[in-house]
DNA sequence: AATGCATTTGATAACCATTCGCAAAAAGAG
DNA sequence: CTCTTTTTGCGAATGGTTATCAAATGCATT
């Protein structure tokens, strides 16, 4: 991965807004989760912030990742089984399809199904304040 | 809890039924499971299990737990933060509200929601396997 | 550019839920 | 009761994640 120094101005833009310093490490780390496509865990995005910026240590992404949830710039998920996986939190919430013989994870949202979560969680005296749901699937032969 | 032997066989028939030798942990375990109203994790069930067979070991929790489940018998559930928690598996499939403020966990399940879940997933090309969906909500004041 | 203080870091130890290894105990078939 | 296999308790090991702490860095102020 590049790093121009333009997107370096972007990124520390980005995490100035949220209120801590700006440094190497979680440039590199956040232009890293920017990138990914897939939804890495902790050890797969330390390998490759290394790439970029050799000095970063797994603490430290471990620490900027808990950061970065805390003000909302990435969300981590629990899949079965496995350690937390991570993705950049996006505009518009979504949950998640997990390919149970690949492990791939493709996104998707429904707001008929979150219309009927609110109107269940209502019933019971409840406000959604947030949910998670994960369709364990296989492909269709 | 008072473990008569007319309990003790219909949980004992229980336990044969999937295959595997009846012991005196298993049973304790399980008739803790089937009268547990809450989502005990392991340390609970340990303690519970203990009061009526004081010879069982974490380990042995743990062991029964991941057997009960690979049979069915069980659900085990991964809410936020938290270690694993448990319940029996009943007829019906449910999904879970978990009470931010006080961990509560109610239990419903929504036929629209499921199907809607089998639309998206075939439009992507898959069949749902399982699913995992959780309401993080607050009462309404 | 140099100063000073608060924040952040790397290295490593600690943590904690869960699993493993193994010898001893118990289950169940004959 | 005996034999074979499964299961158990104990304690050590594991693996993902977090805590500790001195050294390094960010950055506001000169």
């Amino acid at each position: 991965m590049d790093l121009s120094s333009d997107k370096i101005l972007k990124l520390s833009a980005s995490i100035r807004n949220t209120g801590v310093r700006v440094t190497r490490q979680r440039v590199a780390l956040l232009a890293v989760l920017r990138e990914a496509a897939d939804h890495p865990d902790a050890e797969e995005l330390y390998r490759r912030t290394k790439a970029i910026e050799p000095s970063v240590s797994i603490a430290t992404i471990y620490r900027s990742l808990a950061l970065f949830e805390e003000r909302g710039v990435v969300h981590r998920h629990r899949f079965k089984g496995d350690s937390a996986r991570y993705e950049t939190a996006s505009a518009e919430h979504h949950d998640h399809i997990v390919d149970i013989d690949t492990g791939d994870v493709l996104e998707f949202n429904s707001d008929k199904i979150e219309q009927l979560q609110n109107e269940i969680a209502a019933e019971l005296g409840y406000d959604v304040i947030h949910h998670r749901m994960e369709l364990y699937c296989r492909k269709v032969k």
